[in-house]
DNA sequence: ACAAGCAACTCCTCTAGTCGAGTAGACGCC
DNA sequence: GGCGTCTACTCGACTAGAGGAGTTGCTTGT
């Protein structure tokens, strides 16, 4: 045994349940920093001896911990404190057009400027009707035609985010909108080239559990919640432009906003 | 049996877990709308039998959803398909200055807006030193004094916010901002009159799982996560005059931003 | 008619095992 | 050295029970 499991004995006198007392006193080994990012947790077996009680009272310990998103299973190996990721900051002026005009698109110039690499995956570009709800944003029907353009971010190889933008058909076709490669400045760009200034963005932001096919594009751990973007770009004449749908690991960001007291 | 368990047999062809078949099964009674709100989930008995598994299967597969945040049990009545409250929308003025003209904090005139009866509850009042998060982000050191004011939103009885106001005693002290009814416009108005103008807030939004304490303070449901916002108010010479710390049931908003594209 | 009591039903906690499958290190063979 | 095998250890899935406690509604006695 080389290490030692340093954690108390099961009180007998509370009336707490023994499966969450196991995971109150490995949470608070978490919370000390006594177990760090990355550690192994003593394993279940070891864990069954030291509490003397049965292997699902332990497993229902670690279900707790682990879908509050403090460890991670790994079958074969063990459980273990989880790493969280860096943080990265969105501020609210990032679709400034002082940034775009250096060129690069918004996530682009971030990444590189936080000495991260960034790397945008699975592009799918279409054209189709929008939902109802895309629809009433851009003041469409669904009868109208949009540009479909789907994405995946990550950063050093780590997917930390999903957007998918839906610009009317009539402002993107035969713009670089529709190809792969958008191009400097990416969309906005070729909006603006299209006659219409950019004047604001309205950003809707919900937070949920992901669903199965968000945890797995974004490889998220469990117990991790993902923040929803809605996001509607208005033209000066209050047009809209175009709506970007956002889905990102919460863990992995903070959203930084600032708002008037005019 | 008056309730015919309208649910598809396991496929022991597929190498997909047991639980996670009948989880499956559920979800999609739920998002069908075959289970609607409020809806009584069939027992864990009545699962047992129709798919012949063990007791342990069937809680397995109860607890996915649960984590989901698609159901709560209730013990001795059954598990339960949560019902949503309805949701709010944070506008990004709401901070603007001629809603504080009306004589009425942001969240009073909000809820009341909207139609639902507003509470404040448990006001903490304290003066103390900040900790260096909170002196950081007023400009000032872990020795300096803030006047501190905790308190629990509630809409119809039910909570749905804390919010923690920091403030510098310099200002606060000698005002209503130190008693339990801040005044008319709230301790926004009160900074005010202390002479700084306020000019703009920054917020930025975290999300994550609640703490236990958050989610017995909120009534959080098992499965939903919560917005941490953190707010700082400054005045038109650049000084920091408040920040405040939020926590929000994520289910019950929808924080909405207007960022610019100059 | 009413209240008390009881039974049935619900989920909660826990025990004590089995079998399966992925991981990693030790070991021996080539 | 390089390669495969063996084995111990890990978590994953599942079974088959036990007693407990909260809720609901029926029955029964007054």
């Amino acid at each position: 045994m080389v290490e030692p499991l340093n954690l108390p004995d099961l009180d007998s006198a509370s009336d707490r349940a023994v499966f969450r007392q196991v995971a109150d006193h490995l949470r608070d080994a978490i919370d000390r920093g006594q177990l760090g990012q990355g550690d192994k947790v003593p394993s279940e077996a070891q864990l069954m001896q030291h509490y003397g009680v049965a292997r699902m009272t332990i497993r229902n310990a670690l279900q707790v911990l682990q879908s509050e998103g403090l460890t991670v299973a790994e079958h074969g190996r063990g459980v273990f404190v989880r790493s969280h990721p860096p943080v990265r900051r969105l501020a609210s002026d990032r679709f400034a057009r002082r940034h775009r005009d250096q060129g690069k698109a918004a996530f682009i110039a971030e990444t590189e400027g936080a000495g991260g690499k960034p790397t945008v995956d699975s592009i799918e570009i279409a054209e189709l009707s929008p939902s109802p709800a895309i629809a009433e944003r851009l003041g469409l029907t669904t009868d109208d035609r949009v540009a479909v353009r789907a994405r995946r971010y990550l950063i050093n190889g780590q997917p930390v985010e999903t957007a998918t933008s839906y610009v009317p058909a009539e402002i993107a076709r035969g713009t670089r909108i529709m190809e792969p490669d958008s191009g400097p400045g990416g969309i906005y760009a070729r909006i603006e080239e299209q006659g219409y200034r950019l004047d604001r963005f309205v950003e809707e932001v919900k937070s949920r559990m992901p669903l199965r096919s968000e945890a797995r594009a974004l490889k998220l751990a469990p117990g991790v919640p993902v923040f929803h973007l809605v996001r509607t770009a208005y033209a000066t004449d209050g047009t809209p432009v175009e709506v970007c749908d956002t889905v990102m690991s919460s863990d992995a960001y903070v959203l930084s906003y600032e708002l008037p007291a005019r």
